[in-house]
DNA sequence: TCTGGGGTCCTAGGACCC
DNA sequence: TCTGGGGTCCTAGGACCC
């Protein structure tokens, strides 16, 4: 989806329409005027710690963009509209675009809100059109506009899918990787993050095509055997992977940033309080999903950002909050508590459906030494 | 007064079992 | 002058993604 959060407060908003608009914070509620208008707040006026999630191109043509910070975003564009980001609307406006491709093309893997994997093998249609079909039906149904990359696999569509932004239509085939691959930055590739990045670059490899020309000698000496196969792989665009539905998730949790950093001792009723919201609302989400939960964990991110975890197995799957209270503090004794703490939280693993047979994945055929 | 919140997957060591 | 070979589960950390 095209700029997700943001193109979904403009259906409300429509007034904004073309105007920078940032998603982020906490508390910049539109206020409701008397003759009806909106009194929109501006980024300049943002305090705290927040990190923008979204913003529209208008506002990205200022050099902002997601997972920057707010202060540093409100010296590039201060005139900025800013919005709270509304997750129930962005989940709704989620379920509806998913809703509607899978009535054209039932295949479909989940990538998180805004994003999916279309499995078009066996859906009828050419490949032009059918990503037109697939674009008007999203548009029917939500109001919005996405990219879609039409591709032999996950990993050339992913990049794909980029390449024409916002609502554009890519598609490729093998023959065109040199031309139209290869030029790209080895950032472009999904799973190619911060640090593979500066490492490669380090070794003077910018484009996925010097990639594809590295000595896998050397890369095997930087990487490890396992990373540097996968990176000539996918820098040949050689991706097996299918679009795989997957029914239940790994993990659910939830975890705050504090307005201010924290301390143990200092601040214990304030850190007790928060944890106990934690784990009231992780319960509720493993309710509503219908799981239960053998692992809990719990997260801190320290004020010099250094993260530490640590999890308990508990005998009895547990899905109710005291219970996951009471291994969160568990977990909690185990942590070093001098510095001061930015951030906690809690996270459930292990997750069964009670009552379902005990799910065992069959064993894969191994195909080792094919 | 840089740096959110929700996830997945991988690695690696240790305990423990047969 | 020893201490195999296979497996599972648990724990902690890290890279990466949306």
């Amino acid at each position: 989806m095209d700029a997700f959060f943001a193109s979904v407060e403009l259906l409300r908003y429509p007034e904004l329409r073309g105007q920078p608009v940032v998603i982020g914070g906490r508390n910049a509620t539109p206020v409701l005027q008397a003759d009806g208008s909106h009194q929109f707040a501006r980024l300049r006026t943002y305090v705290g710690r927040g990190v923008i999630t979204t913003a529209t191109y208008e506002a990205r043509a200022f050099g902002v963009g997601s997972a920057m910070g707010m202060m540093k975003a409100a010296k590039l564009a201060p005139d900025a509209i800013l919005l709270p980001a509304n997750f129930e609307d962005y989940r709704h406006y989620s379920r509806l675009f998913k809703q509607a491709v899978a009535v054209i093309a039932p295949q479909i893997e989940d990538r998180g809100i805004d994003e999916i994997f279309i499995d078009l093998t066996d859906v009828e249609g050419e490949t032009d059109e059918l990503a037109a079909r697939i674009k008007q039906a999203v548009f029917d149904a939500t109001g919005l506009t996405c990219s879609i990359g039409i591709t032999p696999n996950k990993l050339l569509s992913k990049i794909c899918s980029d390449l024409n932004k916002p609502n554009g239509i890519t598609i490729l085939g093998f023959d065109d990787i040199p031309e139209r691959i290869w030029p790209l930055n080895v950032r472009k590739v999904n799973g190619i993050g911060p640090k593979a990045t500066a490492k490669l670059a380090s070794l003077g490899i910018e484009t996925i095509g010097q990639l594809a020309r590295a000595d896998q000698g050397m890369l095997q000496d930087y990487f490890g055997a396992h990373y540097a196969s996968w990176l000539t792989q996918a820098a040949h665009g050689i991706d097996q992977r299918v679009v795989a539905n997957r029914a239940m998730s790994k993990s659910m949790s939830r975890e705050t940033t504090f307005e201010r950093d924290l301390h143990a001792r200092q601040d214990r009723e304030t850190l007790s309080g928060i944890l106990v919201t934690l784990c009231d609302r992780l319960a509720e989400d493993l309710k509503r999903k219908g799981y239960v939960s053998r692992t809990i964990s719990i997260k801190l991110r320290y004020d010099d950002f250094q993260i530490v975890s640590r999890n308990v197995t508990v005998p009895e799957p547990v899905a109710d909050a005291a219970a996951i209270l009471q291994a969160a503090r568990e977990c909690l004794k185990r942590v070093p508590l001098q510095r001061k703490l930015r951030l906690l939280g809690v996270r459930a693993s292990t997750l069964e459906v009670p009552g379902a047979a005990a799910h065992k994945p069959l064993p894969v055929q191994g195909d080792l030494f094919a």
